[in-house]
DNA sequence: CCTCTTCCCTAACAAGTGTTTGGTAGATTA
DNA sequence: TAATCTACCAAACACTTGTTAGGGAAGAGG
């Protein structure tokens, strides 16, 4: 990485920060820069605009999510139920990576997708409803989900369960991102209840890690 | 409800709507004011700033809040199950009633609970960390949960779904809040996947609607 | 040694922010 | 009718905001 992409980069993990911290508008570039050990006009020595941060940040988040959802969703050998195993893992893996980037985008993805500038949100969140609605229908269809599910509000349910997370989860704490997507996908799967009869392979087998 | 109390309301009321889709600090008082049919200056004759009707909107709606959860708490007839039951019913039914004041709360609350003047906020959560766990506990003690539950994680994962409901639940839509709050319960307790025999009374009955 | 480039600083600007002050039309009360 | 009060407007204030323009220190390359 050349010189010069590596201190954007740099920068660009700061405000992040800063965004998932005090939300994009209550960021001011002074607290960026100040963070970052520089003063705020510098900061345009790098970049066009504070708008032109936030878009940076996001489209990098999701062309390496989409890079992991891809791979998943092409792999026509897994049943709906390791598709959706691993899509949940490989989200709490980004989380782990990204995780101010993953905040941000929960935060304000909704009302950035108005604007013009940040269509490519609105083009994600299809993308998105789409992959998991297509899995969990496939599920349904051949016996693995329930078939009494409502796939819309299942689609919402995992969609928040998952990236709501980014707003707690630190790296480093007593959990990885692993465990975590395994004890969320067990709650998800099987549900919190005690169950009467169910053949333990169904809800503790670990999954497959992705190379 | 005194007149004057009455317009306090309904401004209160266009403000929340304004905080929860643009977020506190991207709202202007400007907005709000146009929204309200009135100049920015005007609303100063009924709040002292921004900041107290925003603080005014959050604290009516907690209060609301801990009435219906102190009911269901207080209630020592009610298994962990039951509670746990009630708990997120009367969630929703809050989300159907002060759906933007719950959109603001999940946005903001975090960050706000370090200023002192919102300390309250992290009071709250402290009680609503207490109360979840504890039925989370009482349940996983006498065998209606799992035992292998990660009460904390569990916690989080119960807190989350239900709130984040809120940013796009719409009263009115296809599903009532009830509705909508059964649905969670089922996939909560038992889980998106088919299982293999399980009573039906465990999973599909009715809960007790609170009178 | 000179020149050029890189990366930052200093200083300022224009627009937008929450808030205050003084006034006023219209209803209410005496 | 005169006095008072209510709920608002008009206009401004002080401050913060994102952003820009010009300059300068330090190193690289010749």
């Amino acid at each position: 990485m050349p010189e010069r992409a590596a201190r954007r980069a740099e920068l660009l993990s700061v405000a992040a920060g800063v965004f998932a911290e005090l939300g994009y508008s209550a960021t001011t570039v002074r607290v960026i820069a100040e963070r970052a050990g520089l003063l705020a006009g510098s900061l345009y020595y790098h970049f066009d605009s504070k708008e032109s941060m936030l878009e940076e940040i996001l489209r990098t988040f999701l062309d390496a999510l989409w890079t992991g959802y891809d791979a998943i969703l092409g792999d026509r050998a897994l049943g709906p139920r390791e598709t959706l195993r691993a899509l949940v893992v490989e989200s709490f893996r980004e989380i782990d990576r990204h995780g101010p980037a993953v905040a941000v985008f929960q935060k304000e993805a909704r009302q950035l997708a108005a604007q013009p500038r940040f269509a490519f949100l609105t083009e994600a969140q299809r993308d998105f409803e789409d992959a998991w609605r297509t899995t969990l229908e496939r599920g349904v269809a051949d016996g693995a989900f329930r078939p009494d599910l409502d796939v819309r509000l299942a689609y919402r349910f995992l969609r928040d369960t998952v990236w709501v997370a980014a707003s707690w989860y630190r790296p480093g704490g007593r959990h990885t991102a692993d465990a975590i997507a395994g004890q969320y996908l067990s709650m998800v799967l099987d549900g919190i209840s005690v169950r009467s009869t169910i053949p333990t392979a169904t809800r503790s087998r670990p999954w497959p890690r992705p190379t």
